[in-house]
RNA sequence: GGCCCCUUCGUCUAUCGGCUAGGACGCCAGGUUUUCAUCCUGGAAAGAGGGGUUCGAUUCCCCUAGGGGCUACCA
């Protein structure tokens, strides 16, 4: 397999799913394994579901993602344009439908959305489905039931009408997929797809084919959620004439729910506290907003590598893959056809993998906005020995933060379980003098400051136990935490000074109050 | 309901007829450590059920069950 296209065709109707993301990844990854390319194309048909700024957000999405592509809106490419509002505008869709008519293929159908409800309510009545097919067709208003003369005339007096593909009875439509093998339809079972809506829209099945095939794609790779109308599209590369040239399926399996039943939603993002969106999604309504796997501090390498592994392995043992691995490494032969469910845990622990390789330098740069936002101020030096101290103990961006906020501000609450247990109020004015002692160290860095500390321990007869955790308690609030001798040299001799004195105060207060 | 797809530890998965069924996340225990974490060692944990085919089935076939998807003038 040497030099495929392969596209992404996600439609602008909202925030770009997590499932969206690892479809984007899947074909990135083989164009870029074989020397291929990769293309972004819009599909913005339905103007009723169109919704502003989805397309940003899609492209910002990829881009976040490192996954860049080749051609697209925006990007530009020699088979564009690349959103299909703007192919229609010129004529694209409608002559392949009127090829299809011509041929026979296609009709033109006059039942009004009204009595297509009507008709399926009556029919579900008798507990029965309605299909527009080949076994109804012929009890509907369309241009095989009316005259010529008559379909004529309401095309002239431009009564609406949509364009329905004419579906053979009794055939075998097989559709060869990469993933799952050979799949065979019975037509009977097919509907009479509309290709060209009444508004002068196509459908997604007559867009994507005509597309597709004006682009030269080679590969298909979607979601399952596209194999049973897979048929209906076999059927019209055949009447387009495009066969010899059809591209090969591969169908996705499904990201479904961390727990319970169904594909992943949206909803669940809320119900869960857990990120289904690459990015924020910023909707008028609390409701329709999400926050995005960015915002929740999540690298994108580690999203990327994440999503590699839900359905697909590389067939070794080797679970950290960079973006250029993953394309090295990828096949479609190794794509599982089962569904996965979404793992959070499985995702902070990629994520945490690629944390502790990172430079505190690198990580200083990422972390710099989230400070800002809580209003802390820096410099890059200060930031960066924290994140070297704190990044093997958080598996999130937001966790610096989080976890370390003692390093930007004061401690906000103490652990009084533990100081109830180990403050004794006799022993205030021993571990004053350790604070004075502190206080009166030259140089106060790391090793300096362990010699201070563990001279006292031997002068005041205290065990290691007895010390440490007060100390941290008092300077960090709680009993986790990094080395306390590198965090005491970065808080700064003032720091420290001043939280062990107010520290002492509040363990008084504490233990006095029982 | 109809059609299509799927089915190995709780989860993601390896296995392309010979298995003491391997790895990872998570969980538990132990070790290292001033705490937490990292790291190291160990542990519990799986072939949906029933029929075939075969010397031999997790692996191939069939049935059942379960799960998922589709069933719009949405993609």
């Amino acid at each position: 397999m040497t030099g495929v296209r392969v596209r992404f065709a996600p439609s602008p109707t909202g925030a770009l799913h997590i499932g969206g993301v690892r479809t984007a990844l899947y074909n990135y990854l083989l164009a870029k394994k074989t020397g291929g390319t990769f293309i972004v194309r819009i599909e913005d048909t339905d103007q009723t579901r169109y919704i502003e700024g989805a397309e940003d957000y899609i492209m910002e999405s990829l881009k976040w993602c490192g996954l860049l592509p080749d051609e697209g809106p925006g990007i530009g490419g020699d088979y564009g344009p690349y959103r299909q509002s703007e192919r229609k505008e010129k004529g694209l869709y409608k002559k392949y439908a009127q090829q299809l008519i011509d041929n026979g293929h296609a009709y033109f159908a006059f039942d009004t959305a009204e009595e297509l409800t009507a008709i399926r309510s009556k029919f579900e009545a008798e507990k029965k489905t309605f299909k527009y097919s080949s076994a109804t067709r012929m009890d509907m208003t369309n241009s095989l039931t009316l005259s010529a003369e008559e379909t004529q005339k309401r095309l002239a007096s431009n009564e609406p009408y949509t364009i329905r593909l004419k579906v053979p009875a009794d055939e075998l439509v097989v559709i060869n997929d990469l993933i799952r093998g050979e799949v065979t339809f019975q037509s009977n079972e097919l509907d009479d797809k509309i290709m060209l809506k009444s508004d002068g829209m196509p459908t997604y099945h007559m867009a994507n084919i005509v597309d597709d095939h004006l682009m030269k794609i080679t590969h298909v790779i979607r979601g399952e959620e596209w194999l049973p109308s897979t048929a209906h599209h076999v059927l019209l590369y055949r009447y387009l004439g495009w066969e010899e040239e059809m591209p090969q399926f591969a169908h996705l399996p499904l990201i479904l729910k961390p727990t319970g039943k169904g594909k992943l939603s949206k909803r669940d993002g809320d119900k869960l506290g857990i990120p289904v969106f690459p990015l924020s999604w910023d909707a008028a309504t609390p409701e329709d907003s999400f926050q995005g796997f960015r915002e929740f501090g999540f690298l994108s390498e580690a999203v990327n590598n994440f999503l590699a592994f839900l359905g697909w392995n590389p067939g070794t043992e080797q679970e950290i893959f960079s973006l250029n691995e993953l394309c090295e490494a990828f096949s479609l032969e190794r794509i599982g056809k089962s569904g996965a469910r979404f793992d959070f845990e499985k995702a902070k622990w990629f994520n945490q993998q690629y944390i502790i390789t990172m430079t505190d330098e690198k990580l200083a740069e990422l972390i710099q906005p989230l400070l800002l936002g809580k209003g802390y101020e820096f410099d890059q030096d200060y930031i960066a020995s924290f994140c070297g101290l704190m990044k093997e103990r958080v598996s999130l961006l937001t966790d610096f933060v989080d976890v370390g906020y003692y390093f930007f501000e004061d401690v906000r609450t103490y652990d009084e379980k533990n100081v109830r247990k180990r403050w004794k109020t006799d022993r205030r004015d021993l571990f004053e003098s350790l604070s004075i002692a502190l206080a009166s160290t030259e140089d106060f860095n790391a090793e300096n400051v362990e010699k201070v500390v563990k001279t006292f321990i031997e002068t005041s007869g205290l065990k290691f136990g007895e010390v440490f955790p007060i100390l941290r308690i008092a300077l960090a609030g709680s009993m986790s935490g990094p080395d306390l001798f590198k965090m005491m040299a970065l808080l700064g001799k003032e720091r420290v000074a001043e939280r062990l004195k107010k520290a002492f105060n509040y363990f008084d207060e504490v233990c006095l109050a029982v």
